[in-house]
RNA sequence: GCGGUGGUAGUUCAAUUCGGUUAGAGCACCGGCCUGUCACGCCGGAAGUUGCGGGUUCGAGUCCCGUCCACCGCGCCA
């Protein structure tokens, strides 16, 4: 009775807590009718509640009545039941059940609200319709497994949230209705009504704001900020997702590493009972994309990708020849005592290649009956003593290799290679947890201009800067992501404290002095009153909780997802709204405008 | 914007290579029976514009074209 979440309730226990030490006592229990077993007389019902599940028992002559209503009685209505705990017979006990020694035998039954038809069963695995999981969101969450990710999720943020506070740092909320500014994703906009032709941007992050805060002093800043990001979801992406935002003052990056490697760690230690390393291991960018061919690397198993230029230098065929004289490379993976594979695995993995955007991919094996390849007509001799010394393959191994321009040459052994360690179950069962670093500053944007790798607002490495004007992209910046399991779930930096240096790089980035003051003077300005050094990280909160629970999907740990045309089957938005409201901001939207959906899909 | 997978009863699935009678089954639902079940059991019933539109054909769930939706990936995501 003293329990807390049967405080102010009807109920006098929850659904998971009477077991034998109740026995002879009176309980009251409330929640959703889960199983009804009617067998004409007796009536079992297993009654369920976010804590779990107990039997009652329904028994005509003990209570007529009462088994009335429970023969009447739908799959997940609402109903209150009143009775004595009593112990089940010996051969029916439930060892692995909490509640399994006992049943509730009712003597008194309300329901409180009666249900429909259900449009999915509730006990059982959801099948591939997600959009029917998301337009019944509510019966969804009451499936274990997504109760279990929004009370792990609760208990995330709570152990974050308690452990940043024990290390001084301050909560604050910025505002969701700010400025756009056009670096970045695109934005997602809110028409002013008193400013018409005006809007307001919601935040792609709280980078400006919690800059500001450090301006202001507040030394250490943290917030668990919504974002919005308009750009294409993915399975790890939303338009809108969490992330824990954080910034600490008179501290360089290195303080910042230490501050997540702690807090990641007491974060795995309480909610996992499991121990990272006390310092991670890093990485450079540059190792990374040479050795994995991605910035995330997934280092839980091998199969590092391979630089086979020099063995195809004045090759016969034609698309190695026109990738190397473009700049492109050929580079592969060697599978070790992959030899046997079938053609069909092979016709497999050349298609997940194709799917990243290549032409094909060239295979070679070395057997015992000696060299077979899809290219074996145009390697000679010294081609393949070179392959083999590149590689390092010996006999029974296989190479698979491709060639085109380096950046989707990597992006397509990147796929392949996760492929291949999931197909060959290389993929260690542990936390392989990682720095990234040295990202560069800049990057080429298709008009040959130059953008932020991450934002503006990074710093450099101060033995680089000097080559900001000069050789801007050879610039590091001294950023850093955490990679877990190849999966990238933070990304920080220091930040820049200097107003000079921040017009330089908005130079680099062909932001005119103009530009620069028009869209963000308000933040230069800020920067020229005392700026602390400062730097910060944020940690994608979604990412690390799907890691954590091992779900495929960022969608499986956000209560009300959405999907990937960024619409919510559950409320219909986003929707068309009244002339009216269109009116009062401003807004005529062009005669083909038509947002309706297909609804006989 | 591009590539891939899928869409059949409320739901999960099936429907003979290459097109062939009235599109089937489990669960849920409705009716009947059943007093120790726990995937309760037994008997019966209702339930379908095969996502939508067009085409080919004597005949289309099946083949072709278009389109919509969901999912996976590429582009995109400072």
């Amino acid at each position: 009775m003293s329990d807390t979440k049967t405080n102010y309730s009807k109920r006098s226990h929850t659904c998971g807590e009477l077991t034998a030490e109740a026995l002879g006592s009176r309980a009251v229990l409330c929640g959703w009718v889960r199983h009804i077993r009617d067998l004409g007389g007796l009536i079992f019902i297993r009654l369920a509640d976010r804590y779990g599940e107990t039997q009652v028992v329904c028994d005509p002559d003990h209570a007529p009545e009462v088994a009335a209503r429970a023969a009447a009685c739908k799959l997940e209505s609402v109903i209150r039941v009143a009775g004595v705990v009593r112990e089940r017979p010996a051969d029916q006990m439930r060892a692995e059940e909490i509640t399994g020694a006992v049943e509730l035998l009712v003597d008194d039954f309300e329901i409180l609200s009666r249900a429909k038809p259900l449009p999915f069963p509730i006990t059982e695995e959801p099948g591939r319709n997600e959009e029917l999981r998301l337009k019944h969101r509510y019966l969804d969450l009451r499936r274990r497994p997504m109760l279990e990710s929004i009370e792990f999720r609760h208990r995330f943020i709570l152990s974050m949230r308690n452990y940043l506070a024990s290390e001084g740092f301050l909560e604050v909320e910025t505002p969701q209705l700010t400025r756009s500014t056009p670096e970045g994703a695109r934005d997602f906009l809110v028409p002013s009504r008193s400013f018409p032709g005006s809007f307001y941007a919601l935040p792609q992050s709280p980078q400006i704001y919690k800059q500001l805060l450090m301006v202001a002093g507040l030394d250490r800043y943290f917030q668990i900020a919504r974002c919005f990001r308009d750009e294409d979801p993915r399975a790890d992406r939303q338009v809108e997702f969490t992330q824990l935002d954080l910034e600490m003052s008179f501290v360089d990056g290195e303080a910042v590493l230490e501050l997540s490697e702690r807090l990641f760690n007491h974060l795995w230690r309480e909610l996992l009972d499991v121990e990272l390393p006390a310092s991670w291991p890093r990485l450079t960018y540059a190792e990374a994309l040479e050795r994995y061919g991605t910035d995330k690397p997934d280092t839980r198993f091998g199969l590092e990708l391979v630089t086979l230029d020099d063995a195809f230098v004045g090759s016969e065929l034609r698309f190695i020849a026109q990738a190397l004289e473009e700049g492109g490379a050929v580079r592969g993976i060697r599978v070790p005592e992959g030899a046997g594979a079938s053609r069909k695995q092979l016709k497999e993995w050349e298609n997940e290649v194709k799917s990243a955007g290549l032409g094909g991919m060239i295979w070679i094996k070395w057997t015992a009956d000696g060299l077979s390849s899809s290219i074996k007509k145009f390697l000679d001799e010294t081609a393949e003593t070179r392959l083999r010394e590149l590689s390092g393959a010996v006999e029974g191994d296989l190479l698979l290799a491709c060639a085109g321009p380096r950046g989707r040459v990597d992006t397509a052994l990147d796929r392949l290679r996760r492929r291949l360690g999931r197909d060959l179950g290389l993929i260690a069962d542990r936390w392989d947890i990682l720095w990234v670093t040295e990202f560069p500053l800049f990057e080429e944007d298709d008009e040959g201009g130059l953008t932020s790798s991450h934002h503006p607002f990074t710093a450099p490495l101060s033995e680089d800067s000097g080559r900001i004007e000069s050789d801007p992209l050879s610039v590091r910046s001294a950023s850093y992501d955490i990679v877990i399991n190849g999966v990238e779930v933070a990304s920080g930096s220091p930040r820049i404290h200097d107003a000079d240096l921040q017009r330089r790089i908005f130079n680099a980035l062909g932001i005119s002095e103009s530009d620069a003051r028009e869209r963000f003077g308000f933040f230069l300005e800020g920067l020229a009153y005392g700026t602390p050094p400062h730097a910060g990280i944020a940690p994608g909160l979604d990412r690390i909780i799907a890691l954590m629970l091992r779900r495929e999907s960022i969608r499986e740990v956000i209560a009300f997802p959405k999907t990937l045309r960024a619409a919510d089957p559950l409320t219909g938005a986003p929707s068309p709204v009244d002339d009216s409201q269109l009116k009062e901001l401003g807004i005529i939207l062009p005669d083909d405008a038509d947002s309706s959906t297909d609804e006989t899909g």
